[in-house]
DNA sequence: TCAAAAGTGTTGCGGCTACACCCATGC
DNA sequence: GCATGGGTGTAGCCGCAACACTTTTGA
């Protein structure tokens, strides 16, 4: 395999988790091997990404991303956007990185965006680099990458409209109707009602109780519920 | 201005026209200059694109290519998909016409590709490059365009269901209901009730008619109708 | 027995589909 | 007067939103 590196198209992966409390993004410390005295900021921190190797197709550099850094294989993937302004560069400290990460002189990158959705608990927890933050409350991130999880957050939105099927990689196995609804509330910005979300849950047909129910907790518990992908599959045909 | 080209990334224009009868793509014959006997095929036509250049947006290059080819500006844009398979450069004419058209020895090139709606009669005529074609019923196209019009058509597809007002762009200031509905069937592939199609436009509130019916039609002459931009604005409020 | 979250039904409205006939004009 | 496409109304179904109380458990 050629691995030269092509410098001037890269892939960024706006990773989404759920911590069953709130929307986590994934991102990397840039800086995580620089010793703390060198450092100028405490945490620089950037999505995950990736020059594009020169025999490679894009698609596969944001997979292969995605397995660096979390081992996971078969995922699903999007691309969104491409962010190919010339001054998404400008930051003097994003130039020096760079430069030091390829050994070569850059001074344009064009990015294409991808998102994914991962359950938070399958990342290997050993690579430190890694951190998730809460995806609508984030500090300033290295080059332009706030506004591409903003762009990212945007279109997870119009999707989940219309393809609900993506929600479920962000939830366990089994997970509650309450679970559920408070994923789409984060993401869509908004409270639902909660009859008419199970109403809408049991008319799907392919979110199906197990049979198993919340325990130990100080209120009526919950019935556990999975998404079924064969019924899913069927009413599609319909 | 630097104009060096970044031999790397390109743009492709998927530019759909209607004309009354079918929808059409707008493309170029990249064989126009040479002379008949050097020629292996009679026609080979290609999207319109072009290499980005160092110092502009990609989302400027596309607007460019527009620019050039049409004379037109301030036009509906929009990227849909990336295209970066190192394969899609495995014909051994497309690989000789780009070495000739940029003088540089290229093996891969990732591109960027937008559609856009324009008006048929707007584009200078004089270009004799320029050809539309039936989009439904294209010829084997260079490079891996036949596939980037396809992707470009199911976007289409379904940007049109929540985003009409695209499709104004396509037709005459004065337009009758027959002509919106025949575009949209022809995006669609399918055929829509009359009836429900004008409920739909009165509905609208933003498709007025104008005081005017066709003349010199063998049958009862139809309403004129146009798109009003400020009703269609109003409407989004609400 | 209390706090806390789970779970449950009905009604009205608006939008979508299906469907058949008369109208105005040019030839 | 006839061929051609333009233009019109209704009824049933379905999905969506609004809305309040009972149930089950742990503490």
């Amino acid at each position: 395999m050629n691995v030269r590196l092509n410098p001037h198209v890269s892939v960024d992966c706006v990773i989404f988790g759920f911590d069953g409390q709130s929307l986590k993004v994934l991102l990397i410390d840039r800086n995580y091997d620089i010793p703390p005295e060198k450092l100028t900021k405490p945490l620089t921190l950037k999505l995950p990404g990736s020059m594009v190797y020169d025999d490679e197709d894009v698609d596969t550099a944001a997979t292969r991303v995605l397995k660096e850094l979390t081992g996971l294989e078969n995922i699903f993937l999007k691309q969104f956007h491409v962010f190919g302004s010339p001054d998404r560069l400008k930051k003097e400290e994003d130039l020096i990185w760079l430069q030091a990460e390829t050994h070569m002189k850059i001074k344009r990158v064009v990015t294409i965006a991808y998102y994914s959705l991962i359950k938070i608990h399958k990342t290997t927890p050993s690579d430190g680099r890694v951190v998730w933050l809460d995806a609508m409350n984030l500090p300033e991130l290295a080059f332009d990458h706030n506004n591409i999880i903003q762009v990212g957050l945007q279109t997870l939105q119009k999707e989940i409209q219309h393809e609900p099927i993506e929600l479920f990689e962000l939830l366990p196995k089994k997970f509650t109707i309450r679970q559920l609804q408070t994923l789409y509330e984060l993401i869509l910005g908004k409270k639902l009602d909660n009859r008419n979300f199970r109403k809408s849950v049991s008319r799907s047909g392919y979110i199906v109780p197990v049979n198993e129910k919340e325990r130990n907790v100080a209120h009526k518990p919950a019935q556990y519920y999975r998404f079924s992908h064969s019924r899913y599959l069927k009413n599609q045909k319909l």
